[in-house]
RNA sequence: GCCCCCGUGGCGGAACUGGUAGACGCGCCUGACUCAAAAUCAGGUUGUCGCAAGGCAGUGCCCGUUCGACUCGGGCCGGGGGCACCA
């Protein structure tokens, strides 16, 4: 199974103009309606299915795999390159073939779904593809747990679940289909990595890392479990390791300023990534140190503030436990060594540090003030100063810094307010166990004294730049971010190989282009920790590049988020020879709607963002922002079921029972009774998981795909409930005996448009035309659960209609064509959502196409107007009457009309309103 | 600790830009069909007073702006999320 995917790319993709079908592998028509759609799977004629089975219900299990095979056969969810329509790309985050999918899988690739197939129906060259995050850490636990090669188990869970999704009915592109394990991907990716490499886009550097001695390979912070391997459970280690890292603060300042322009993302998510980069702007200042005590070479401390205003409330200066003059003065004094020691101690125990105790060392040394020679202050190490941030070291301003003045109460330092809030006396203003943060005026700050907290930084800062000692200023402006270059390197065996040879005498080479791909060797044992690769007896061993004398291969791979970070724009020519096709990347990019979980607002989107810009820098992109739009779903989640002795229930396990509004659960086997808990997102571990498969093999793929997108709003949580399913079963079988229905009653297909509709008519036409407006309001932003409330709403008004026509006996002409139009609409705007239904219906109906390639009706606006209106009237703000009056009545009229009404008289007592305000089209409200 | 979001019936949630609060669904109640049940169909369902017509209260709590507030402003309470010694 080396090459299981079949690239047929954007060359071999049929060529069709819009609205002429292609159906060659189409049984032969049906000589009355021309070219038919007939079902493969059974003989006759079209209708078949609908008719011959008179069944009472519809038959998912039979239809599903019907409809899905015809639309597989057609090829309509094929996407061509070359066509001249204006493209849409839709996109839901690819999955990590963990060997199942999961509800939250069965809404994220629904609503992309519903996005893509109504972009279809409104004309558009629709890309809407999948693939497989393949590599990654689950793989090579499996290989050590179970014997499974990483590469076999892999391959497995992505049969088996490309077979479910494609049990959800999905419009994918199977086609364009990638997975990031395969060669033929990552090959580009090792080529990105030499291009960005020498585009200055790639750095080796020693870093921290969390390194696990017995799995023998770097933890990610989220792996380290109260300070232990989460695996292992051995201690992790802070080891200084030499690893490869992609630049991506050269692009903080843009990265940054470019999400204000991101309007399709959510306003969350772009202020979670404002706050991953952390840009603050502030000043770096050079301070002096005292000449007797300081160790040789240090004669100053540089200091990073936000706050240079502060300078004249400066109580104290504190160095990271890091920072090379705390490690010089620990030479020299045990104490602050073993205080140090103890600062690393702590440092990997994450939750509990977050409320540690501010603590330091005096190291006896004294830093000068920049603007005062006279006056000194203590140099402090300090366990609450990181050396990765600004210049590892500040200066303390107890009265304006909530840590300082903690760390100032505890070794009684002097706490002097220099910022008084306005209006506010300064002799007056103490500050007891809060700093003040806020703005205000200066104060107790010499030269400083009543300029505002701006005026008074940059009045600092001026003045510090203009001086200068040994030749430099003693401050600049300098602006900082928080955010920390890539490190990509992973100790791991199944990842993408990092194309670089190491040689003694050449240092760092990059693999020659024509020896790309390097492949990872598939002969590898999991036997022992570590990272197979580094112990593997030849693939290891290469000569070098450049003087061809021996070598090693570097033996790490990259981090998977570098595989996800550009698989969007891979699927624009997945067959390309290069990593994009830049024709196809222009016609393609950017992504119109992508559609994912929250989870990755910060990681997966903002590297993402960087890959893109690193492409665009190395000729492989033509644009800085992959995702013009962004959509954030939420979780599935679930009632929990607990045994009095605690021990979870899974929902299959149990039965709920209701007396009158009350609801209990007991476990279905036995009887005995359950807590119900929390609601709680799906997990193993409270065994709240609902598996698909059985949903889908239940009550299909649209009853799934229907309740997905009707109880909640899209990006809030949804609560999977039995009732809720049950629910949209009972209407998928309700449209469907509603096309039965009006199939017997509605016009012919091509019946002629009555001259004129009666009133019965135009309300049927009114309120199937409403529908078509609010659903595709809806979808077009994302409101799936209200396009559900609209459709239910049309069901109901045309089952009433027809239940009304049904008793008056007589069936006119333009009704029954009313009827014809309003089933067809509503077949068409439910399919996005329930599409095998739609084409069921749509058959029994009588429609000869397929559904999914007909177009989007068009709206007749003239219908969602009204001759007249009633407007709500209120008196003094409460709703007291309608008024209905013509849509044009002037405001004279209307106020004429509403001070007749008896309400109205009855509420003003015969006394003259004070006030009428008409809103027009909206409401009247009598002031009395 | 800092930043952000959210509080509406028994439940999930509607309510466009300040203009009829509770659309639609779930659940529940009543009725029809049935020997019965399921399914289906019809009706009801914010609370409260009332036989009714109708009245009163009501969108976490308090205050304000407005002819009018779920919506805007201030304060508080509760829930959720992000970041975390970021100088």
């Amino acid at each position: 199974m080396t090459r299981f995917l079949r690239r047929t790319g954007f060359h071999f993709a049929r060529k069709r103009s819009r609205g002429e079908a292609v159906w060659r592998n189409a049984a032969p028509s049906n000589p009355l309606t021309g070219g038919d759609i007939s079902c493969p799977s059974r003989p006759g004629p079209p209708l078949a299915p609908a008719e011959s089975m008179k069944a009472e219900r519809y038959n998912a299990r039979e239809a599903e795999p019907r409809w899905q095979k015809i639309w597989q056969e057609r090829g309509i969810f094929t996407t061509a390159n070359s066509d001249p329509r204006p493209k849409y790309y839709v996109l839901e985050m690819f999955p990590y073939p963990s060997g199942r999918i999961h509800m939250g899988h069965v809404r994220n690739y629904t609503m992309g779904d519903v996005v893509a197939r109504y972009m279809r129906a409104k004309g558009m060259n629709v890309l809407h593809p999948m693939g497989w995050d393949a590599f990654g850490m689950p793989a090579e636990n499996a290989a050590i747990e179970r014997k499974v090669h990483p590469k076999a188990w892999t391959y497995e869970n992505i049969a088996a679940m490309k077979a479910q999704l494609k049990s959800m009915g999905l419009s994918l592109d199977w086609s364009r289909e990638i997975a990031t394990c395969d060669p033929a991907y990552y090959r580009h990716q090792q080529k990105m990595f030499l291009d960005f490499w020498q585009a200055g886009l790639v750095e080796r550097k020693t870093s921290k890392v969390n390194w696990d001695p017995v799995d023998q390979t770097v933890l990610a912070n989220e792996q380290v479990i109260d300070g232990r391997g989460w695996r292992s459970g051995a201690e992790v280690e802070q080891r200084e390791l030499t690893q490869w890292f992609f630049k991506i603060t050269a692009f903080s300042q843009d990265l940054l300023d470019a999400i204000d322009k991101l309007e399709r993302w959510p306003e969350k998510v772009r202020l979670m990534q404002k706050n991953w980069i952390g840009r603050s702007e502030g000043l770096l200042v050079r301070f002096a140190l005292a000449a007797k005590n300081a160790p040789k070479g240090f004669d100053e401390v540089e200091v990073f503030t936000t706050r240079p205003d502060t300078l004249f409330g400066a109580a104290f200066m504190a160095l990271a436990p890091d920072h090379p003059l705390a490690k010089a003065a620990a030479q020299r004094d045990p104490k602050i060594a073993a205080f140090i020691a103890e600062c690393r101690r702590t440092g990997t125990a994450q939750e509990l540090i977050d409320k540690a105790e501010k603590k330091g060392i005096d190291t006896g040394l004294r830093a000068v003030h920049p603007f005062d020679p006279a006056w000194q202050l203590p140099v402090y190490v300090a366990n609450f100063i990181v050396m990765d941030y600004g210049t590892g070291a500040i200066f303390g301003c107890p009265a304006h810094d909530q840590r300082d003045l903690d760390f100032a109460r505890k070794y009684k330092l002097p706490v002097v307010p220099v910022v008084v809030p306005e209006e506010t006396d300064a002799k007056s203003f103490e500050i007891a166990n809060e700093a003040y943060g806020g703005d205000g005026r200066l104060a107790n700050s010499r030269f400083l004294d009543g300029l505002a907290v701006e005026a008074a930084k940059e009045e600092v800062a001026r003045r510090l730049e203009q001086e200068k000692r040994g030749n430099r200023p003693v401050a600049q402006r300098q602006v900082q971010f928080r955010l920390r270059d890539w490190g990509i390197s992973r100790q791991r065996y199944w990842g993408c190989p990092i194309p670089v040879i190491h040689c003694d005498a050449c240092g760092a080479v990059p693999v020659p282009e024509k020896d790309l791909p390097v492949v990872l060797p598939e002969d590898v044992e999991f036997d022992r920790p570590g990272n197979p690769l580094d112990r593997h007896p030849t693939w290891k061993h290469v000569p070098c590049p450049r003087c061809k004398k021996s070598a090693r291969r570097e033996t790490d791979t990259m981090d998977t988020f570098v595989d996800s970070s550009w698989y969007f724009l891979r699927f624009t020519a997945p067959a390309a020879k290069t990593p994009t096709d830049a024709k196809a990347e222009r016609y393609w990019m950017p992504v119109d709607q992508y559609i994912g979980g929250v989870e990755h607002a910060i990681l997966h989107l903002l590297y993402s963002r960087f890959f893109t810009r690193a492409m665009k820098a190395t000729g492989h992109a033509h644009l800085d922002e992959p995702f013009k739009g962004l959509f954030t779903q939420g979780m599935v989640v679930h009632e929990t079921y607990q045994k009095p002795d605690g021990a979870y229930a899974s929902p299959a396990e149990i039965r709920i029972e209701t007396e009158g509004e009350k609801r209990r659960a007991v476990l279905a086997t036995t009887g005995e009774p359950l807590e119900i808990g929390a609601i709680e997102k799906m997990s193993k571990s409270k065994r709240n998981t609902v598996d698909p498969d059985d949903i889908l093999s239940t009550y299909g793929a649209d009853t799934a795909r229907w309740f997905m997108l009707s109880d909640s709003p899209p990006d809030r949580d949804v609560i999977w409930t039995e009732e809720g399913v049950q629910g949209a079963h009972r209407f998928v079988q309700r449209l469907w005996r509603l096309a039965h229905e009006l199939a017997e009653i509605a016009a012919p297909a091509n019946a002629p448009r009555p001259k004129s509709f009666g009133s019965a008519a135009l309300a049927v036409r009114k309120s199937a035309h409403a529908a078509l407006a609010h659903v595709s309001e809806d979808i077009e932003r994302l409101r799936f659960n209200r396009c559900v409330a609209h459709i239910y709403e049309a069901a109901n008004a045309l089952g009433s209609a027809i239940a009304e026509a049904r008793t008056a006996g007589l069936l006119a002409a333009d009704l029954a064509w009313a009827f014809r139009e309003a089933g067809e609409i509503l077949v068409r705007v439910v399919e996005p959502m329930m599409p095998h239904l739609a084409e069921e219906c749509a058959a029994a109906l009588g429609y000869r196409k397929l559904i999914a390639e007909a177009p989007w009706p068009a709206l007749e606006r003239n219908l969602l107007v009204e001759d007249t209106i009633t407007l709500p009237v209120q008196v003094n703000g409460k709703k007291r009457a309608d008024v209905t009056v013509a849509r044009d009545a002037g405001n004279a009229d209307i106020e004429t009309a509403v001070l007749a009404l008896d309400a109205v008289k009855r509420a003003l007592d015969g006394k003259r309103p004070k006030k009428v305000i008409v809103v027009p089209q909206r409401i009247v409200n009598v002031v009395a």
